[in-house]
RNA sequence: UGCCCUAUAGCUCAAUUGGCAGAGCGCCUGACUCUGGAUCAGGAGGUUCCAGGUUCGAAUCCUGGUAGGGCAACCA
């Protein structure tokens, strides 16, 4: 991705960039090695764009490398078209894998070695149980799985057996091979997981080789682990699988190796992802083929004419989340104009023709003028010739027999100016029988020629062509392919075919000025006042085609009455009433642990709701109790319920803390020999370490800063380095003391004391 | 009803890891007057899901709750 995009976010590193840039800096990782791992079993799609940008620009942004992976474990479904299909869009939007293409059938051989590894360590087995049976005794999300009668079988009997299935001695569904794992797991994957299933199938790359194939729960990790991926990052629906991830990396492999890291998928408006359901339209001939420009695939997209920079753009804009989300359509629409704006011509089109005939110009006279391909914004230069003559055809939309309120078009006997041309005016309108208006009579003001320096002004200026000179094209008005923002959520019993929009194309026939004549599919205009259009892939001299990429920016559409209200997005409420509960914030206790609570607000005065937390957790409790006899029960009930369970929340490895250290945390603060500030980060250090805090204190000088006139001193340098936002504070931005504080305390490593800070600070900002 | 994840402007996301709540889109207003839709400038818009707590200071930490999403394929 070109690195000037970075400047294009908003605020800093989003989430995933954070980590990796953590990792780099940490010596973690040398080099950040990422992978897009898509399976070749449809089109790709902008959502998988979004994948591909993040993956891919990761990777670039910090000079590692991005896998092209094709995770190709099940035979039934996928095919080389799908491949080359895959390659080529990836391509198209502008990223290369050079040499680091892979399949996960490259890997069956040493996956198979890895499962027999496993085997050996006695964390696999084979199961014998049939497929019904398996999913019987997997058990529900509520009650636990039972485990398989095969679960115990010897590691010999198992090697054997598995190498048999690999021999293709069993047929498909005799035998499977599972993770000895835990049926009992709150998390179903974690259940005997099946790693590998009996297929005799004919698999697109590895032809008969194998009658077994991996899942993709085995196969994806360590397929990330044998090609050194440092992160491995995919969408959300994955989070729960990230335990069987590192429980089998960790089986298999030794720091360092991958770590998956998951991002929300992307949800557009208008728009369906499933790859099941884009191959029902194109099934179903609802579109034309997984390149309809109405289609989310990015060679549906390619053939609209959407340009690939745009939909890296886009990407960019919608950020990267671990929020689900449903994303706007007129987001991926602005990045478009935003794109073609400097890149597509101006060109005249008329595409629903009505004749004009200048009354007052010669029959023969056809008359140049000079008209630039650019807007004044665009800094390009480049113009071309457009002819004038008697016959003109304009647009049917600009011209109204009953102008409404700001019409500022032709109509009768009004006045408009013709781009590039003369200002006309209507004298007479010529209907036919059923009273259609069919051609307008004009004359011309032959002060107003275009360029010329007639300081006439009239409202409206409207596009034509000149008739005789025109190409006439058939023109593809593409609009979105659903009526509905969500076209999968539809009600019980009907489908998301119902919420096709019949109106996503509508073909017609229209007149292109002179000056383009070459039609060479892929090339971009805009048509002025009308929208961006691309030359479509079947377009030929003889029948030149052109599709509409995108509508300009619309807001005359929103002033005319009969165009549709866009559908109010469906939003998941957020009635704050029913948040709105009066019951205390204590967990739900047994009837002992009730009453150990009661104890201790009996006899330590601590509130009830404190003690509620501390009775329903022993470890606590005791940390508590013992540091209450050394301490005021109430500071030491802040100090456990707060601060120690932050660092333990915080912290997969196991707390040390012992009440001794804790509570010598706490007289440092109380006496004033340590910031409270300092005290919770030594409480963070020595609950993993079990330090001496005392001793940690002296070693690194962490002692409180509460010399008045030492930290005067900081917080005038402070001031007059900020002198701008210290007028800002005097001029009522009050805001900004937490600014000064932040400063000073950054100063001063967090050794200095707050009040005094803040009284010094107030006096020094008056 | 178990486990996991998420909640900041209408939408998508930020907030230097506890220190000024911001950006883009959308919306409104204005400018330009040979694109009425482009472009440019300005503006409005906040109970940071709720309640309580810790802290000099909370969007951020603690406790409880609410809402939304994910998970029970020999798919990926």
């Amino acid at each position: 991705m070109a690195p000037d995009t970075e400047s294009d976010r908003s605020g800093g590193l989003n989430f995933l960039e954070q980590i990796v840039e953590r990792d780099l800096k940490s010596g973690t990782v040398s080099q950040v090695v990422t992978r897009f791992p898509p399976e070749p079993n449809g089109y790709p799609h902008i959502g998988h764009a979004k994948a591909i940008c993040i993956n891919f620009g990761i990777s670039h942004d910090f000079e590692g490398r991005c896998h092209l992976r094709f995770d190709d474990t099940n035979p039934e479904t996928e095919d080389m078209e799908y491949v080359h299909a895959m390659e080529r869009d990836v391509r198209w939007l502008g990223f290369e894998w050079g040499e680091y293409q892979f399949h996960a059938s490259d890997y069956f051989e040493q996956l198979y070695e890895h499962a027999r590894t496993l085997i050996r360590a006695g964390k696999a087995y084979v199961d014998s149980q049939t497929d019904t049976e398996i999913r019987e005794n997997r058990g529900t999300v509520t009650e636990a799985g039972r485990n398989s009668p095969f679960r115990e079988r010897s590691v010999e009997e198992n090697l054997d057996l598995f190498r048999r299935m690999r021999e293709g001695e069993f047929p498909d569904g005799a035998h499977v091979l599972r993770g000895k794992i835990d049926m009992a797991s709150p998390n179903m994957l974690l259940r005997d997981p099946v790693f590998y299933r009996i297929k005799h199938a004919e698999h697109y790359r590895t032809g008969n080789d194998w009658p077994i194939y991996p899942l993709y729960d085995f196969a994806h990790p360590l397929s990330d682990a044998i090609e050194g991926i440092t992160h491995s990052l995919c969408s959300l629906e994955f989070e729960v699988h990230r335990p069987l991830y590192d429980w089998l990396v960790d089986a298999l492999y030794n720091e360092p190796r991958p770590h998956q890291y998951e991002f929300a998928r992307l949800n557009l408006d208008y728009t369906i992802m499933s790859k099941r359901k884009l191959l029902r339209l194109v099934q179903g001939d609802h579109v034309s083929g997984w390149d309809d420009p109405r289609m989310p695939t990015l060679s549906g997209m390619r053939r609209r004419g959407i340009p690939p920079e745009a939909i890296r753009r886009f990407c960019d804009l919608i950020g990267v989340a671990k929020a689900d989300n449903r994303v706007d359509i007129s987001l991926l629409e602005y990045a478009i104009r935003d794109e073609l704006n400097h890149r597509a011509p101006r060109v005249m089109a008329v595409l629903d023709p009505l004749k004009v005939t200048i009354t007052d110009w010669p029959e023969d006279k056809i008359e140049w003028n000079d008209a630039s391909h650019w807007p004044h914004d665009v800094p390009k230069e480049g113009t071309r010739p457009v002819p004038f003559g008697r016959h003109l055809y304009i647009d049917r939309d600009d011209f109204a027999l009953e102008p409404p309120p700001k019409f500022h078009r032709l109509a009768p006997g009004r006045e408009v100016r013709l781009r590039y041309g003369y200002v006309i005016r209507c004298d007479e309108v010529i209907t036919d029988e059923s009273g259609n208006v069919v051609e307008l009579r004009c004359s011309h003001d032959p002060e107003t020629r275009s360029g010329g320096s007639s300081t006439r002004r009239v409202k409206g200026t409207i596009h034509w062509v000149e008739a005789s000179h025109a190409h006439e094209v058939e023109v593809r008005l593409y609009d979105r392919l659903f009526k509905t923002p969500d076209p999968e959520d539809v009600p019980e019993g009907s489908d998301f075919l119902d919420n096709l929009n019949p109106e996503s194309l509508v073909v017609t026939r229209g007149f292109l000025e002179h000056a383009v004549s070459d039609f060479t599919p892929g090339d971009r205009f805009q048509f002025e006042r009308q929208g961006y259009f691309v030359v479509d892939d079947g377009s030929t001299a003889e029948n030149p085609v052109f599709n509409r990429t995108v509508t300009l920016r619309d807001t005359w559409a929103k002033l005319s009455a009969d165009t549709p209200v866009k559908a109010s997005k469906p939003k998941p409420s957020r009635d704050r009433s029913s948040q709105v509960q009066a019951g205390p914030p204590r967990p739900t206790l047994s009837p002992e642990q009730e009453k150990v609570a009661e104890e201790l607000t009996a006899e330590f005065g601590v509130d009830p709701n404190d003690s509620a937390v501390l009775a329903s957790d022993e470890w606590l409790l005791g940390l508590f109790r013992d540091a209450a006899a050394d301490v005021e029960a109430s500071t030491a009930a802040n100090w456990v319920l707060h601060e120690v369970q932050r660092v333990r929340n915080a912290s997969r490895k196991e707390v040390v803390l012992q009440a001794p250290a804790l509570v010598s945390i706490i007289e440092l603060v109380d006496s004033g020999a340590i910031s409270s500030r300092t005290g919770k980060e030594l409480l963070g250090e020595v609950a993993l370490s079990g330090a001496d805090p005392s001793a940690l204190v002296e070693e690194r000088g962490l002692r409180q800063i509460d010399d008045s006139d030492q930290l005067a001193a900081i917080v005038q340098q402070v001031v007059s380095e900020n002198a701008g936002k210290a007028e800002a504070y005097r001029g009522g931005k009050t805001g900004l003391m937490g600014f000064f504080m932040g400063q000073v305390m950054r100063h001063t490593g967090g050794k200095a004391n707050p009040e005094m800070v803040r009284s010094l600070l107030e006096d020094a900002l008056g």
